[in-house]
Formats: structure tokens, C-alpha cells, sequence
DNA sequence: CCAGATGGTCAAGCAGCATTGACCATCGCA
DNA sequence: TGCGATGGTCAATGCTGCTTGACCATCTGG
């Protein structure tokens, strides 16, 4: 039956089926390394998915919600448990009154550093397998596909 | 501040966390536009992550759950899900009267094709902005990834 | 032949992540 | 000045995807 072994090896092994199957298991496995790690905190997908939008000077919780597509609400219990870990401080906006602006640490950016470098001994690895110029190509269609993504929907080209 | 800034770009721009956000632009993506079809049953990602394990012959669900790393308590409500789409089937297993198998039905062949063709398309646009040989290139990084994700734990190299 | 392993189902429950709705304080502008 | 928009919080709720536990039917090997 070379029509269903076709197709089965055509599910299973489609590019974009790859690429969520390596994004799963790099999420699985960097949060198992990070768990593995002596008094760290509970860190979730969640709570990973804030750090890109952080920073030294301060954001706002309403800034980060609009950023990640959620609510404020959704946003308000991770940015109390990055407080309660010590990564996130927040103060109050010097313009306005009502806002608090959340920011690092300096604690909290050691934290982001060690986690960048477990996210960075995976790519090495993964680099020392294929090569740092495959490497950094795999880096650029990686770009292309966010770009294509993000653009304004289309559902045909 | 440009530790700051650095940081804050380091944060941003890693590979891996390229490879997460592409993974879930994908996924939003290829699920939307399969929810937009008209009368298209509401696949969730649980339902996909079986495909790639399923076929024409016939698969238990006790298989599947194992080829998943989940229970089979878990694997049950979607497969149910399947059959009520009429995409896959259940039959007996004439070597085992305790069994099931599940396999596609001939419509769910269609459906999984024209799903593939989705992914297909993407695929395809993403292709057309960095060539084929790249794109050919970043498949392969992408299974050193996973290899390099599946294989036995490791935490230190 | 029967004891333990295995395939499958039902039931209850939980964690994670998000939602809507209501509310208060403050802001900014006509 | 005062009214609508905005930043933030609390409370209730919902969905998804899984779990554990208990149970029955059937299989398999000593």
C-alpha cells in the first residue's frame, strides 16, 4: 500500500511538522534544564514568553499585555511571580500616577543571562553538528518564516 | 544603556527563542486557516500531533499514546473526536479481541491531504523568499535539533 | 488453567493560560 | 470642571490537555 505509506511519510516528516516537533521539544527541554537547576523558580512558558519585552528602564503591564496579544489581566499574575522571585521590580511611573512600570533586576538579569546561556548551550551543540554556516542560515529562513507569518494575513498568495 | 539595550537584544534575537516564536506563528497560522474553511471541524493541536502516527493499516490507541508520551486516558477523547469527524475509524483487531485500531477513513485521507496542502503553502512561501537550497539547509538543521533534543539527556556536553 | 499483564473505558480532578465583567484611581481634554 | 479613556486589580469562569484511580474483558505464559 504505497499510497498510505506515502502519505504517512508525507504527515510525518512535512517541514512545518518539524519545526513545531523541535520547537516542543527545545521548550520541554531548555525548562527542564533550567528545572534541574538548584533553587530555581518555577519558571513556565509563560513566563519566558514576557523576557523578550523587558528591560532596564521599565514597561508598563498594560505595554506587555498589548505586546503579547493578551489581556492585562493575563499578564498581571506572571509579572507578580517574576516580583516574588526577585527578577522584576516595579515602581511607579514617574508620568503618570496610575501606571507602574516593571523592570529587571539586576538580579533578574543575571537570571536572563544564565537562561540565554542554557539556550545558548543547545545551539551550540546543535551548531557543532551542522556547522556555523548552515547554522546561521538556518537563523535567516527562520526570520523568513516569522516575516511571512507576521505580514498582514493573506490566505492565498 | 547599552548593557541594557545589548540584553535586551540578546533576549530577543536568540535562535532558539526565533525557533519558539516561529513555531507558534505556525501554529496560529496553519490552524486558522484551516478553522477558516468552511465546515471544518475544530481540530485543536492535539488532534494534529496524532496525525503523523496514524495510517491506513490500523494503529492501537494504546500505540499511540505511547508513541506520544502520553496515557492512554488522554489519547482516547481525541481519537473519539476523529471518528465523530469521520476521519479516522475504529475496527477490530483480529488478532487481539481486547483491541482497537484506528485508522484513516478515506475521507480523513482527503482532509489530511488537503491539510498537509495548508502547511504545504506556507511552506511553499517561506521557500519562495529564501531559495529552495536554503530552505533545503534549515530541514536539515532542523532534525540535527531534534535529534539533538531526543537523544538521551545529557546536561552538561 | 489461572495469575498477571495488557487494551480500553469511565470518572474525577488538576495545572496552565487565558477570558469577561466589575470596580477604583488617575489622566487629559473640551 | 467634569466626563470619557486609560492603568491596574479582584473575582469568577472556561477551555485545553493532561493526570490518577478504578474497573472490565481479554490475552499470555508458566
Amino acid at each position: 500500500m504505497d499510497h498510505d505509506e506515502a502519505m504517512r511519510r508525507a504527515a510525518a516528516a512535512s517541514t512545518g511538522q518539524l519545526l513545531l516537533k523541535a520547537a516542543r521539544l527545545l521548550d520541554e527541554t531548555a525548562l527542564s534544564r533550567l528545572a534541574a537547576l538548584p533553587g530555581a523558580p518555577p519558571v513556565r512558558p509563560a513566563h519566558t514568553r514576557l523576557f523578550p519585552h523587558l528591560d532596564f528602564t521599565g514597561v508598563r503591564a498594560t505595554e506587555l499585555a498589548a505586546r503579547l496579544g493578551v489581556t492585562k489581566q493575563a499578564v498581571a499574575p506572571l509579572v507578580a511571580d517574576l516580583v516574588r522571585w526577585g527578577v522584576v521590580e516595579q515602581v511607579p511611573d514617574p508620568t503618570d500616577r496610575r501606571a507602574l512600570l516593571v523592570r529587571f533586576t539586576p538580579h533578574g538579569l543575571e537570571a536572563l543571562r544564565h537562561g540565554l546561556s542554557l539556550l545558548a548551550d543547545l545551539e551550540g551543540e546543535v551548531a557543532a553538528d551542522v556547522g556555523a554556516e548552515r547554522m546561521a542560515v538556518f537563523r535567516d529562513v527562520l526570520v523568513a518564516w516569522i516575516r511571512r507569518l507576521t505580514e498582514p494575513q493573506r490566505t492565498q498568495r
